[in-house]
DNA sequence: GTAAGCCTACCAACTGGCCGGTAGACCAGC
DNA sequence: GCTGGTCTACCGGCCAGTTGGTAGGCTTAC
């Protein structure tokens, strides 16, 4: 009855399904139980693969985040500030498209991580800001962008971006590209008409 | 031992810590044995205000949201819709500082409420969602905001915003207004220099 | 034969929740 | 000023159900 896998692929169709299940129901409400039965497999052949649930969590985790590193030093090396802000921010919205189901599992249970992973998981999502940052301080020196505090302005298109997990559904109105594409417009331009820029900036409350 | 307190500062006491303990350890992590223990009481006594652990995930959503509602309902109707979304992007960004520690719970365990409960937020966040939206369309209307897609920037703006509970921490180095400030500028004026503006967006891939 | 892959059967531990009961404050009637 | 009734606030003790995890054995492929 049960198909016969060999062993690689069977472990990725667990994490897969798992993925799945951990975006529909939460971490702690998807029991081994229902992941065995959704993989086709009972419980305990589960241990066999993971030798417990948190660390098929990690193992989700580390895909997303070594995905995202690797696209983002190849962004890092090459290309105009311009062009690699570009870059970053596709990749980032692209993620809801590249792994669907999972990125709601990547921002809201980093913290049911065991503590290891979850520091091995820090340092590259704070590599990941420093290659943001990189990509504007570069852009102020040369002459492309306009930023008065750079982390912050990180932050701001970080959570811009990250915030898509949110709402935007692969297959729906808009594509991760053309959302990006207004996003990036929107940051390089902003939505201030001249005359609220003459009014409101210029002679505004910031220091 | 035990303090008597009137019901319904107990009460209150019980949302207080209950939001900690979620903030900290995450809701399926916290125990009602925990709870109690943290509030000074017996677990059983916690069934005599709460008839059970999902009302209490509850009750913190809806403190937030209806606070959120009843913020935007002012902001709504009077003022310029550069001052209404600049109000908005306050009280957002200012949520960090007025409910520490239950933001989190707000975004993270919207999925664990009951399905009763989780439809009647989602009816608040989308009214909340419409003021945000009209706000900009009404700028566009008078000549104050250049928008191309009035839907799409209410989100950015919200990812923005609503991002900063992942990195804002009340007693930092930056206040909520000083933050809400800054973001109210990167919106109006955006981060591109005139030079890259008029290369990138005039001339751009953008249709 | 041996090892990878999978299963049956089982369990210890935990957790939300319930039930019956108690202490004390307050009130009414006599 | 005593009695009985009622209400709030709280607790000890208990339990049914669930869950992650394990021990050990069968089977198929090579």
């Amino acid at each position: 009855m049960a198909d016969r896998t060999d062993g690689v692929s069977r472990r990725a169709q667990i994490i897969d399904v798992a993925a799945r299940l951990f975006e529909q129901h939460g971490y702690h409400e998807t029991t081994m139980e229902m992941l065995a039965q959704e993989v086709g497999v009972k419980k305990a052949s589960l241990y066999y693969y993971f030798s417990n649930k948190d660390l098929i969590l990690v193992d989700i985790h580390e895909e997303m985040i070594d995905h995202l590193l690797e696209q983002a030093r190849l962004r890092d090396s090459a290309g105009s500030p311009v062009d690699r802000l570009r870059g970053i921010i596709a990749d980032l919205v692209g993620l809801m498209e590249l792994f669907p189901g999972r990125l709601r599992i990547f921002f809201e249970h980093y913290r049911e991580l065991p503590t290891d992973q979850q520091k091995a998981i820090q340092v590259k999502r704070d590599e990941y800001h420093g290659v943001l940052v990189a990509a504007l301080r570069d852009g102020v020196a040369a002459g492309r962008f306009d930023v008065a505090d750079v982390e912050l302005t990180a932050l701001a298109v970080l959570g811009m971006c990250n915030w898509t997990y949110q709402w935007l559904r692969p297959g729906g109105a808009l594509s991760a590209a053309q959302v990006a594409d207004h996003f990036m417009e929107l940051l390089l331009s902003g939505i201030g008409s001249p005359q609220t820029l003459r009014t409101e900036v210029s002679g505004g409350a910031l220091g």
